[in-house]
DNA sequence: GAGTGGTCTAGACCACCGC
DNA sequence: CGGTGGTCTAGACCACTCT
């Protein structure tokens, strides 16, 4: 009942100490943390409190639990980082603008059909944008619909929404997962054009493909960033939270 | 009391039920969800179970929670993927093998150097490694490490480990974060050369910085993959867990 | 069997929201 | 004011692990 101390749930107090005590290396990677019982006799609060401030440690990685024997502290891992896709991305400390080119209906060739997993020469929407930085051209942009249901795809739409939204407006289904590809390729002569620079110049491409819950490739978009001109960025954490 | 139907708790139960109703349609974003202790009700569960259960989908990003109001189901967002880093990648379906090739102490300039946050010139650990895949050479990774304490480095841990951590094993101080950024770049000439492959040919190029909790720098690393041969993957679902 | 974590209850008080 | 979520309690029973 030493709730009174101060604002903060005594739970998220119970995290931190430990937590605090983990990071100054008193209790180290390995070592079984007091059981549940004993941290609520110490920290004079009930066991369903101390396992609520356990279950934040747990969440972020800080400690593992094993049934039957205790809570142990966890080894950090590093391996995953979150990339956050923001579309409106700055290029180089400039923020990128998005210029509708244009919307067709156009055969699918190649790739980008076996990624719809549609045969090869059915129609389908593709919308292609140019991307600029201090009016320069930077990238562009393609994405390729099979199938658009309901509300028109508005320019003003294209030129700033994300393209999960843009699909999920215009399907029925849910978006299950979006798989992205990032590489480094080569500009083609056309896309050199527009972007105003050598054939063979160094370019990052990203290739999302949205997949319905049946499995089923909703769209396919294919952006192509100039190398010196784009980078993305990721930021990873030992333990996640608290 | 409904729990004697089944081994999986109720809590979870409760959440993949609610999770049903809002992937079939039938609480749509926005709306409100039954309050806690309504849902206690129709369940027959207590309040505390209930809140366990929301506490899943809370998680997960599938509802949220506003104080004083209620519970209400979310919009599904998917601007973050994530990233996972593990050197011993697929190269285009191939396993990747490191080959170690040197390690000396060398000055640090300009890029590297500011990276490390260290003046031009000062010494500090390189570590170079050769990435191949089915005996091709694909790309190339140079480690820069300011201060190693502890244990020396050994052959088989440079060609094996992974960045972080190597740079954990030989440090003292905790690692905090690491920051990465992706860009496409093209070959220099030695980097060519090593890689048996034309100068300006297109590269993929991943920089790691790792930084203590005092903002301090422990180490920068530097992989190169020739592009053809080589593509980061990432996948993100429009709802995390549950 | 003693100790551990996993689940669950039936209350309680509080802070917040809207009317 | 009544309804909502946020916190917390003091029990309980279970499944698991180790000895």
């Amino acid at each position: 009942m030493k709730a009174i101390a101060s604002f903060i749930p005594v739970y998220y107090q119970l995290a931190e100490d430990l937590k605090q005590q983990i990071e100054s290396g008193t209790l180290k990677p390995g070592d079984i943390v007091l059981s549940e019982s004993q941290l609520g006799i110490e920290y004079g609060i009930s066991r369903m409190t101390v396992r609520r401030g356990l279950a934040l440690l747990l969440e972020s990685g800080l400690i593992e639990t094993v049934r039957g024997k205790g809570n142990f502290v966890a080894k950090p891992r590093l391996q995953q980082a979150t990339l956050t896709f923001k579309e409106d991305a700055l290029v180089n400390g400039e923020k990128a603008e998005f210029k509708f080119v244009e919307v067709k209906r156009v055969p699918v060739e190649g790739e980008i059909a076996a990624m719809l997993n549609i045969p090869e020469g059915t129609k389908v929407f593709a919308i292609r944008r140019l991307i600029r930085s201090d009016k320069n051209p930077v990238g562009i942009d393609i994405k390729y619909i099979p199938y658009l249901k309901g509300k028109p795809i508005l320019e003003n739409e294209i030129e700033y929404a994300y393209f999960p939204d843009i699909v999920a407006r215009h399907t029925d289904v849910m978006i299950n997962k979006i798989e992205r590809r990032i590489m480094a390729t080569s500009l083609q002569s056309a896309e050199a054009e527009l972007l105003k620079t050598g054939t063979d110049h160094p370019a990052l491409c990203v290739i999302q493909v949205i997949y319905a819950k049946d499995g089923k490739p909703l769209g396919v978009s294919k952006t192509i960033y100039r190398g010196e001109a784009f980078e993305l960025r990721t930021v990873s954490f030992p333990y996640s939270g608290i």
